[in-house]
RNA sequence: GCCAGCGUAGCUCAGUGGUAGAGCAGCGGUUUCGUAAACCGCCGGCCAAGAGUUCGACUCUCUUCGCUGGCUCCA
């Protein structure tokens, strides 16, 4: 499809979806006549509209509403507009609190209303022509939420709904939702053996298995050596910091909330650090640095600790204890492009390793609290353009969504299934080098301030392989998989050869396992298959006698016979140059 | 934290005022088998925790903890 025709489409959706919203206002009033109305926004794939209703909801009324919106859609009454003053609009709406706080917030003379049958309410528009327009609906879920998102305000109820052109295209709509479930990370990763949660630890706080272990320690030491490579020193710092360092650096008054309570230590006052800056500046500061040394880059898989509310935290991409794949760079201001420029092409680098394709940048400019002068923020924020321009990324500007230390640029991607996961984030800060005086001897032997940049490309181990658990879907390429190669014996005689060939898988540095079990091979193949593992090699007489295997992928299929050395030789190859699969 | 829903065996789920049930998994046997579930048997639960109502509570009420979907926030 043409993108303008694909985009008409698009703003014809968006429209029938905002209209959806109205035609379940107007049910939901026909249920509690003495509703209050908040506002009613098209949004992905649906609608949402907040009430303020006598009595809470629970999920049995939305068949309900849903009737009587199926019979206003049935009943095709046109949607009219009008033009009325703002002190005609107040009258309109006497009774509904909400709306008159929108009027007296809006800047024109007139406002437009909308009336449908005999459901009449604020609103800019458009709509389609009549509710017969409004074609395939579904009510989904109720929520509760915060007149105008602000958890000082009531909290209203939501009720969310999806909406779509046909019949077909609500189905496969929800043909995703389920595909999506299924490859839920929580759910994988307790089908898979990745990893768990349990109250009894504590919420939030993730215990690694050791097949969830194996995909982490192999991110780790690819993101390890490819630091290296690109001039990364790595470190290490301890979970554990004196209260004080972190009333210097400005967190205990920014980031207070995030902290958890400090403990006595013979006295002193220690917390968990939910950073890992502050431990890289003062190995930084251990000693005098000159301008020649700059840029200098400490890379530490850090493990911070955050306390977060008890509703927010969901699976592995919203945890308490998590481990940024981080780094500081300490570089000269002259040295700042360049390095942004490095950090760009690791990020993208790192993306395209993972085979993530859709991303998207965003660029955040300077809040309204903030450390530093305009002047700085307005030179940096031209480096990171300059930067992104450079890398040939196109961006969209977040104003007034930076740091309050500084601007930065981030990337969000999408998985396999379209949902979007925050990745890689570059901050530049110019809060911390004054106050922890992080300098360098220039070249007419003054002390200069360093500038610094945070910066993550993974974003944090636990959320990123959430990450990678939905993108896969849990079948995760060979080089990460926990079992590679599963041997599947025919019969028992056959134990022997099938435990010859794993020795030799893992003298090559493959991860293979034998099914000994006294079970039939269907058994053992839909086994290996459920657990998602790359390659199964069928071994029995016809093998052990001809040194061959027989390979089947986890797909289901079936590759032709073949000597085991070069099958070997094959998956050495594969893992090296972390392809997805051989050949 | 707030709103709503939920919490029964390792997992998926039945049960609804009269002292708990299935399938899978696990364990013990039998079967030695050629590309997605062999057969038989056994084990397994303070029905999230605590308090209350009741002759009697998994079931009703309250409190706490946790989970799910949202709100807010973020790696």
């Amino acid at each position: 499809m043409a993108p303008e025709k694909e985009q008409a489409k698009e703003t014809r959706l968006e429209t029938m979806r905002h209209s959806a919203s109205h035609v379940m206002a107007e049910a939901v009033k026909a249920m509690f006549p003495e509703a209050k109305f908040g506002i009613g926004p098209a949004i992905e794939a649906g609608f949402y509209y907040d009430f303020d209703l006598p009595r809470t909801l629970n999920p049995d009324d939305l068949p309900a509403i849903e009737e009587k919106m199926r019979s206003i859609i049935a009943a095709d009454t046109p949607f009219t507009r009008k033009e009325v003053t703002k002190e005609e609009a107040r009258r309109l709406f006497a009774d509904q609190p909400y709306k008159i706080e929108l009027i007296d917030e809006l800047d024109d003379e007139t406002v437009s209303v909308y009336q449908q049958g005999t459901f009449t309410d604020m609103c800019r528009g458009p709509h389609v022509n009549s509710t017969g327009e409004i074609k395939a609906v579904k009510l989904v879920s109720t929520a509760g939420a915060y007149w105008r998102g602000d958890e000082h305000n009531k909290m209203l109820q939501r009720i969310y709904g999806v909406a779509f052109d046909t019949q077909e295209a609500l189905d496969e709509h929800l043909a995703r939702l389920k595909e999506m479930a299924r490859r839920d990370h929580r759910k994988l990763g307790r089908e898979l053996d990745l990893f768990s949660i349990q109250d009894e630890f504590g919420p939030g706080l993730v215990l690694w298995h050791p097949k969830g272990a194996i995909i982490r320690r192999e991110i780790e030491d690819f993101w390890k050596d490819e630091h290296v490579r690109r001039g990364y020193d790595i470190v290490y710092t301890p979970h554990l910091a004196r209260m004080e360092l972190w009333r210097t650096s400005g967190h205990l008054e920014f980031y207070l909330d995030y902290l958890y309570s400090p403990m006595d230590v013979e006295g002193q006052k220690y917390i968990m650090k939910p950073m890992n800056c502050l431990g890289h500046i003062l190995i930084y500061k251990t000693k005098l640095h000159s301008y020649r040394e700059l840029p200098i880059r400490y890379a530490e898989l850090g493990t911070v600790y955050r306390y977060e509310r008890s509703g927010v935290l969901h699976g592995l991409s919203r945890v308490r204890g998590f481990t940024q794949d981080d780094a500081h760079i300490f570089c000269r201001f002259d040295q700042l492009e360049d390095e942004i420029t490095g950090v760009l092409d690791l990020a993208l680098f790192m993306i395209d390793s993972f085979q993530f394709s859709n991303y998207q940048v965003m660029l955040s400019t300077r809040p309204d609290k903030c450390a530093g002068s305009p002047e700085v923020w307005e030179k940096a924020t031209g480096i990171l353009r300059k930067a992104l321009e450079r890398a040939g990324l196109s961006y969209e500007i977040d104003p007034g969504e930076g740091v309050f230390y500084g601007p930065k640029i981030d990337i969000k991607f999408e998985s396999a299934l379209g949902k979007a996961w925050q990745g890689p984030t570059i901050q530049v800060d110019f809060n911390l080098p004054p106050r922890f005086d992080v300098t360098y001897i220039g070249e007419d032997g003054q002390e200069h301030s360093v500038v610094m940049v945070h910066r993550t490309v993974l974003g944090s181990m636990e959320r990123f392989l959430a990450t990678l658990i939905e993108h896969y879907g849990g079948a995760f390429p060979l080089w990460l998989a926990p079992v590679q190669v599963k041997l599947i014996p025919v019969a028992d005689r056959h134990l022997e050869y099938a435990h010859k060939l794993a020795g030799e898988l893992k003298a090559a540095g493959i991860r293979a396992e034998v099914d000994t079990r006294a079970e039939r091979i269907n058994f053992k193949i839909r086994q290996a298959q459920l657990e998602k593992i790359p390659y199964m090699l069928v071994v029995g007489d016809k093998e052990a006698e001809a040194g061959t295997v027989s390979v089947r992928r986890r797909s289901g299929e079936q590759l032709a016979d073949q000597p085991f050395d070069g099958f070997k030789k094959k998956v050495s190859e594969a893992i090296a140059s972390r392809t997805m699969d051989i050949v």
